[in-house]
DNA sequence: TATAATTGTCTATATCAATAGACAAATTTT
DNA sequence: AAAATTTGTCTATTGATATAGACAATTATA
């Protein structure tokens, strides 16, 4: 195993081992808890000073990820990485049952605006549509795990903002316009650093990964009803693709 | 728009704003061979040296997505990105057509090992049962757009190997073993940067990061076949999740 | 209790990353 | 032809990153 490292490449040789260690962990190779190896032997392994070492483990231990004891070691803090589902019946609060207890979807942001060409395009609408726009953020136990922009349709949905700020939930809202069941028509995935903007919403640390997910959400009989794109963050959050 | 840097992050600024730039034109803010602004701008609207956003475009030039004109200005070379379809018949074969005129797949190598246990657990098996183990790397018009590792339990599928290097298909190879038709069960997607050998194997650099799927695909009356995980390279391919 | 193992802190040095400024070279515009 | 715009190259300086070595502080073990 034991992956070697990149120089001069932009990313840091400490940022590289820490992305590593957090890969490791995330793979099942370090149990909640579980020493890690020494420095000493960190540096080894990696071919790097132990001082390099330390600052991988330093950024880790900043970020909750593991938690250093002088003269015993340095152990895994928490190493729990939600599952969260993908597919037909897509719903936030409903996929994370049972791996947090206190899960909620925050209204960061709405407003009214004309609908760009992608978003006219996903929902069926005629370019410059004025269209809702929702910008929200998941959050499992207090901490955020998504970070979604979505659109409806303004003639369609009016007031869906408001219904989102009151309810903190879109199956909520929609079924106030008559929408007790929806589907999801298709997704598209890719993954990108994230922008200042998700680092700061989602409370990530600079070189942080994001999955993307672009959606659209249909009535049963194919209207579309919901165009949305969705930022996760990849060290915390993994995409279960399931029967759609 | 204009996200905002960070700075000592561990991931240097040049790295940072090239990455903004790939992300700016895959969402589409500039069209094949448009010009990006001057570099004196884009050094102003990042807040950076000019010498800061030519490292920047450098890196970009050396990865084929700008080409830089003495005295004309720099231009988005390419910006196709392979949207790769995951489904109940996911086939890598398939999947593309129409976006790449030439697709292949290549056995990099194999191997008889015992299986670990995340393997044993996917396939079914016992651990400590052997498998066979196929490294592949999947490639569009002669450019790499996945490197999977795929596991088969070696009692049932022995030869796999040779009949793999002899076809270049997976579906083909299955076809000797009587299966005609497999399903995928499940997909479990993350992302993370690209370690040493993915670097190596899908022609990136140092930084990239790669879309990574673990699926198990079984018969039609749900006996598990293979196990595999795939990585894709996030820059060149997107995941397209289409009907199971 | 003494020893070994491990993390924490300090100093010093070399290399990479970023800033700053000046000017050359190529292209387009006036 | 001249001016303006834009990329390319050079020198110099500052701060972050990485290496090297030594030793202190804490904990577990012989």
């Amino acid at each position: 195993m034991a992956s070697s490292l990149e120089r001069r490449s932009g990313v840091s040789l400490w940022r590289q081992i820490a992305d590593q260690i957090l890969h490791s962990i995330a793979a099942g190779d370090f149990a909640e808890n579980a020493a890690l190896p020494p420095e000493v032997a960190l540096a080894e392994r990696y071919g790097v000073n132990r001082h390099t070492v330390r600052s991988a483990i330093a950024a880790l231990v900043q970020d909750g990820v593991l938690r250093a004891e002088q003269g015993r070691g340095t152990f895994v803090q928490s190493r729990k990485r939600l599952s969260y589902p993908i597919g037909a019946r897509t719903r936030f609060s409903e996929g994370l049952q049972g791996q947090a207890s206190e899960r909620r979807s925050v209204l960061l942001e709405s407003a009214v605006e004309p609908a760009s060409r992608r978003v006219a395009e996903g929902l069926g609408l005629a370019k410059g549509s004025t269209v809702i726009r929702l910008e929200t953020r998941g959050e499992a136990d207090g901490q955020p795990v998504s970070r979604a922009t979505g659109w409806f349709d303004a003639g369609r949905f009016a007031g869906i903002d408001a219904a989102m700020a009151e309810t903190g939930s879109v199956t909520a809202s929609l079924k106030r316009f008559g929408i007790d069941d929806y589907l999801r028509q298709s997704t598209v995935l890719s993954a990108r650093h994230a922008d200042a903007a998700d680092l700061a919403d989602l409370d990530l640390q600079p070189g942080a990964i994001v999955l993307v997910t672009v959606a659209v959400n249909v009535t049963p009989d194919g209207q579309p009803i919901q165009f949305a794109e969705t930022r996760f963050p990849a060290e915390r959050v993994e995409l279960k693709i399931s029967a759609l």
